[in-house]
DNA sequence: ATTGGTGCAAATGCTTTGCATAAAG
DNA sequence: CTTTATGCAAAGCATTTGCACCAAT
């Protein structure tokens, strides 16, 4: 995979952000370091460091997909209200393959424990809105 | 929630589907029995039973959302080649939430374990084309 | 020099919405 | 009769793609 300005910075920032940013967010964020970048540049690296399991790809919750520049295992809450990541310390989440009885055939690659929650922000918004 | 026969149906189906049908997938099941209905009406009562807790909606994998009559507690494996879901037995999940050591303020509302993985479809088109 | 990457704009594909009509309670 | 749901078509939005140009090796 040959090394671009673009690749180089697109994998630093998102390695920097500990938010777990959709890819227009982190479009904005490049944009302040290269100006003329494209989102499509974005989505096409964004996409080929997945590949290279350089970044993770993190598909559940909402309509936009959101990436991660830290790729050592960790488990995830996702906000129901707003779609917001974070990391979730747990114990040694490999113990979990454990549980399994039985796959149905199926090859098992990854296994990982979601949370879904409501987040700090989004709670704090429920006290004062009482929405 | 008012019982009109295309919600009933749409649920009625979902709930004899095994295979975590999406959106569309459904909408061509119901349509035998409704040739009129619209897509719109499949998406809109699937987001009226999921918000009603009497479906699920599963979020990830792929660029579609996949959904779920079965509301009892289970994992499932997607699979990283077609998307295609199953469901997983496991022992137990709910004793996961033990391994939490730090939710970072999140109030955590469900957990679950997800797995990714290869389906069996997948692994037999794997050996016959050696892609 | 060759191959792979980029920027732009257009296209795609899933999902949602506005609106007039129809059905449920 | 009032309210909620439906069908249709159009709009929305995130993501992907075709293509001509550019840069890395």
């Amino acid at each position: 995979m040959r090394i671009t300005s673009q690749r180089e910075i697109i994998l630093e920032e998102l390695q920097r952000l500990k938010t777990h940013p959709t890819a227009d967010e982190l479009y904005e964020v490049v944009k302040k370091r290269l100006p003329r970048i494209s989102i499509a540049t974005v989505y096409r690296n964004l996409e080929r460091l997945s590949e290279a399991g350089m970044i993770h790809k993190l598909e559940y919750g909402g309509r936009q997909k959101r990436f991660d520049g830290d790729t050592s295992p960790h488990s995830h809450v996702v906000c129901v209200r707003c779609g917001r990541i974070s990391d979730v310390e747990t114990r040694d989440d490999m113990e979990i393959l454990d549980i399994v009885v039985d796959s149905k055939g199926y090859q098992i690659l990854k296994c990982g424990v979601q949370f879904e929650g409501i987040c700090p922000f989004c709670q704090e918004r429920s006290k004062s809105k009482k929405d």
